[in-house]
DNA sequence: GACAGCATGTAATGAGTTACATGATTAA
DNA sequence: TTAATCATGTAACTCATTACATGCTGTC
């Protein structure tokens, strides 16, 4: 299969930023930042919605400087020199913009479930050890975010005037994190029954349960 | 910043293959298929759990090939012809391999949430959109895998042997539907709450009892 | 005999990961 | 005075996305 037109469209026409970029900008809405404040900023926050490289938060606001929806000023702090990022009032259009329109559903990657799913190309302790790296992600996190709904009660946090967002987001990662616990407890019993055996009543039963619930 | 020396080495050292790839050679571990089948396979297993383009899916087996961890044959289907891969003896070492390697936690891109976080930026119906987005995605998940089950209760499904295995994977995507779709009832009620005030006291009760669970 | 849609890919571009570099600050 | 770690980035490379190309097959 050769190409034949000069099919290079494509080239020009895309323009439009990544959902990072406008992940950076919600938060330079907020306030300035400077780049390791954003990676300070996002592990609160970001990181459970939008989980990004500590190295794209240090070049993302300059993307968005070099398109005019970020404003940079150098600062300089004790010899060393660095950058603040601030939104442009275009900034802020391009993130109104953005809010308003359709969005695309959730991308999950679930590698422990991936090993699970070829449990039986390996040995039973590897279908264990993914469960476990499995529900100490999910403690972990449940942990984390935990600690950062604390600071809206003892009044620590900042952005106190967005606590009623944060905490609505917060119910869902709890439920995820505790879904995800719960299972983890459920499928370590489960598999220990397996002993390379396949499926038992008890796999029918819970294939029953399953399908009885619609 | 500039680079002094000659720090090469990562371009020979890095060998491995990604994720993608042990998740294409585990379907090569149960039968051989096209590209085709692999998309089609894909849409009932590894969508849940691993998602990729069709396009990956095409190209993967002949990266795995290259390796020596499959073999390509030439196929002809009226005219047409086309590539069947299968899996080698050191495709199934590598993947045995791989699974007994300690593996990395899941990833999360909640888009919808990301939305939400920055919905003070945005009109209220563009929250209730972003709602209805993720709910849309968790039903339509939710009954995807449903019918892919009911195939195991019918005896219709391929690889009824792994029953146990998908069985168990699925009821860990049925929690995470159903949370989603608890959630997205719960926020409407919340968000519709909201006319552009900010904090109720409904929202500190919801923190108080997401703190009070530890 | 046209058109829709299935089947089978390839190429360009862009985004993200990983590794590297290096100055400043703090603790031992 | 080191060593660790915080802070601030840059570069190379890999991977995925998106768009394109095109033959076959059934159907109207």
């Amino acid at each position: 299969m050769r190409y034949s037109g000069a099919g290079v469209k494509c080239l020009f026409v895309d323009n439009r930023l990544s959902t990072t970029s406008y992940a950076v900008l919600g938060l330079l809405a907020l306030r300035s930042w400077t780049g390791y404040e954003l990676t300070q900023q996002a592990r609160r926050s970001l990181a459970y919605c939008w989980p990004k490289e500590d190295s794209v938060l240090y070049e993302e606001p300059r993307r968005l400087a070099a398109r005019g929806l970020a404003r940079a000023q150098k600062e300089r702090d004790r010899g060393r020199t660095r950058n603040r990022y601030s939104i442009t009032d275009a900034g802020r259009d391009a993130l109104r913009a953005w809010l308003a329109t359709p969005g695309v559903p959730p991308h999950l990657e679930l590698e422990p479930l991936l090993r699970l799913t070829f449990a039986d190309q390996g040995e039973l302790p590897d279908a264990q050890a993914a469960i476990v790296t499995l529900r100490a992600w999910a403690a972990a996190s449940r942990a984390d975010g935990m600690a950062v709904l604390r600071g809206y009660q003892t009044g620590q946090a900042p952005f106190p005037e967005r606590m009623h967002i944060n905490v609505l987001t917060a119910c869902y990662y709890k439920a995820i994190y505790d879904a995800t616990i719960a299972f983890c407890d459920l499928a370590q019993k489960e598999i220990s029954g397996w002993e390379r055996i396949g499926a038992t009543q008890r796999t029918r039963d819970l294939l029953s349960k399953l399908l009885a619930d619609e």
